[in-house]
RNA sequence: CGGGGCGUAGCGCAGCCUGGUAGCGCACCUGCCUUGGGCGCAGGUGGUCGCCGGUUCAAAUCCGGCCGCCCCGACCA
């Protein structure tokens, strides 16, 4: 393509409204304009990109599944099936035919998948099946945010495994596991795999593949030493048994007037913040249940969910007081009749502050065990600094980008949907199934965030919109011209994606460009073309070297050859 | 949905407080000049100032309502 012709309107400056790098640099280099909240124009070098993407992921798919192509509308009966009609709340887009049927648009594929195996699947000599599609997922996100990172319509990777039973799941896992892995490294990822939250529905495991970036919206802790890494959702830390000393001095309620947060508990009385029980009052249905950690923790409600088998939620006001008799601020464990679970970190401490359920009072010389009888379980979110659950090295904690997940889903849609084949006896059973997605805009989001600087970005040569641009220094200069067109020619013949920067433009604005568009290598023809010399330039490192015209299609497979090694995180 | 910010030319911004009929830089067009890191000179094109209503002789500017976008939080298969 010769860039005189193509659509990249490249910008000097950034939207305001762009605030991480891959945000503003996809619209810098000319890869998108936006349409509305979460809504997003791919563009010439946009679409170029996330198709090679698209292809890496389709020829490592079709390994291990079968492609297919199922609807983006969906009638409400087949949600409604299985419950998610409801479920879905608003995130799930809706609307009606001229029958005024509701319809709605696809969050996701379980359910008609499911009810494709339900019709086209009678035995176990049919199974295993995996079936996938590479098709666009509409979500109605609260808040749409950073650009290509969370966005109301995505193009997503979704596969779906349906076996005899557990062993069978768990091979369609681990070949997805794999695949997922040859995706990631093609595409020249830095990612982790971490475990995952498998969700209230009983699934039995789960990972997520993950690239670090402050953009990114969870949290993952990890040990350097072991290589444990599990997102924060359910990551757990070695129980910590500080020496602290035992105090045996008797509970006692004493005025701490208008003082309600830790933070205000602390600077009023002195106390450090881990020396007070941090005390919350949810509600899991109708039920009241307070939760204890300690000051300086946060509740993990996702743990918390696990421990109860269902959702809660931070109680209301009212609810607060109508159960402990104080208002937020004032609440403590001592002398309550409700459930009462309690984080181990506070097991070995004694002499510790709390709400004494009274207004404007708290409890001090408090001891866990002796003035309370709480359940113990893991319900703290784990914190940069705690001890590996598996060594007892110091975690990091570290925000990350989900650009993968494969879960084993049990039973809950096949049984929904009413999946059933005959076994090798004649007995009805119901598969098991499995589901694995893959963020296909995710992938190029994640490149950039971990692959950018001042000026611009550089992928991989493999999902890179081109793999080479041709730089002409002066496009009034014949020479110049001639050398570039001919480098221009052979590369293409050698099947390598070429840009020609054929435009009348200074040198500076042309070099600006090549650095911000994401293309991993340029050739600059300049006046050296006379001693037939041209120079080329890798943008990662941006070293550059002369070559001699000729050898230029030679070097550059070379380079491309290189690039395609696999670097894991 | 709660809190905050913003909306003036394709992009970045000023003007608004103190009302008087819209401006700067970049981009774009024409010509000359220049050609190794966003050249220079000259002349141009382009804006119902987010929308609706009100106040006023007069509204980008003041008042009311609405819409949109961004950030923080809540939410999130």
């Amino acid at each position: 393509m010769r860039w005189s012709q193509a659509l990249i309107p490249t910008l000097r400056e950034a939207p305001n409204d762009a605030e991480v790098a891959s945000h503003i640099f996809l619209l810098r280099a000319g890869y998108i304009r936006q349409l509305a909240a979460g809504l997003y124009d791919y563009l010439y070098l946009g679409q170029r990109s996330i198709l090679k993407i698209i292809a890496i992921v389709r020829e490592e798919m079709d390994r291990i599944a079968q492609e297919l192509y199922l609807p983006a509308l969906h009638p409400a009966e087949i949600w409604q099936t299985s419950g998610r009609w409801e479920v879905m709340g608003d995130n799930m887009f809706r609307l009606k035919d001229r029958f005024d049927r509701d319809l709605c648009l696809g969050m996701t594929h379980e359910e008609i998948m499911a009810d494709l195996a339900r019709r086209e699947l009678r035995s176990y000599k049919q199974l295993p099946q995996i079936w996938y599609q590479i098709q666009t997922k509409f979500r109605d996100e609260p808040r749409p945010k950073s650009g290509l990172l969370r966005v109301r319509q995505f193009t997503m990777k979704d596969s779906y495994s349906f076996d005899l039973d557990e062993a069978g799941l768990d091979i369609s896992y681990q070949k997805h596991h794999e695949a997922y892995c040859r995706i990631f490294d093609r595409c020249g990822l830095r990612y982790m795999i971490v475990s995952a939250h498998s969700g209230s529905m009983g699934g039995s495991q789960s990972h997520e593949f993950m690239v670090r970036s402050d953009a990114g919206e969870d949290l993952i802790a990890s040990c350097a030493a072991c290589g444990y890494a599990a997102n924060v959702e359910l990551a757990s830390a070695g129980v910590q048994f500080a020496p602290e000393p035992v105090e045996n001095a008797a509970a006692e309620e004493y005025a701490t007037p208008g003082q309600r947060t830790i933070a205000e508990v602390s600077a009023f009385t002195g106390v450090q913040p881990h020396r007070l029980i941090k005390s919350l009052l949810f509600m899991a249905g109708d039920k009241p249940v307070l939760v204890l950690v300690s000051g300086d923790d946060e509740v993990n409600e996702t743990k918390l969910a696990t421990v109860l088998g269902q959702e809660a939620r931070p109680a209301h006001p009212e609810e607060i007081v109508r159960h402990t008799g104080a208002a937020a601020g004032s609440v403590g464990p001592v002398g309550l009749k409700l459930r009462i679970l309690a984080d181990p970190t506070l097991q070995t401490r004694s002499g510790l502050i709390c709400g004494a359920n009274r207004d404007g009072f708290h409890l001090r010389h408090v001891n866990p065990g002796r003035d309370f009888q709480p359940e113990w379980v893991d319900v703290r979110t784990v914190r940069g600094g705690d001890s590996c659950p598996q060594c007892g090295k110091p975690l990091q904690v570290a925000k990350a980008v989900e650009i993968g997940h494969i879960f084993k889903l049990g039973r809950k849609y096949t049984q929904a949907m009413e999946v059933r084949v005959l076994d090798a006896q004649g007995k009805e059973i119901v598969p098991i199934m499995g589901s694995y997605g893959i963020g296909v805009e995710r992938i190029l989001t994640a490149a950039i965030e971990q692959n950018h600087d001042e000026n611009g970005f550089w992928l991989a040569p493999s999902i890179a919109p081109f793999q080479v641009v041709v730089t002409i220094v002066n496009a009034g200069d014949a020479a110049m011209v001639n050398a570039a067109e001919t480098i221009y020619k052979d590369l293409g013949a050698a099947g390598v994606d070429v840009l020609l920067d054929d435009r009348d433009e200074r040198p500076g604005v042309k070099f600006k460009d090549a650095d911000l568009i994401g293309i991993p290598l340029r050739v600059t023809v300049g006046k050296k073309v006379g001693q037939g010399l041209v120079e080329l330039v890798e943008r990662v490192s941006r070293t550059t070297r002369d070559v001699p015209l000729a050898q230029v299609p030679t070097l550059i497979a070379g380079l491309l050859q290189e690039q395609v090694q696999p670097v894991r995180a």
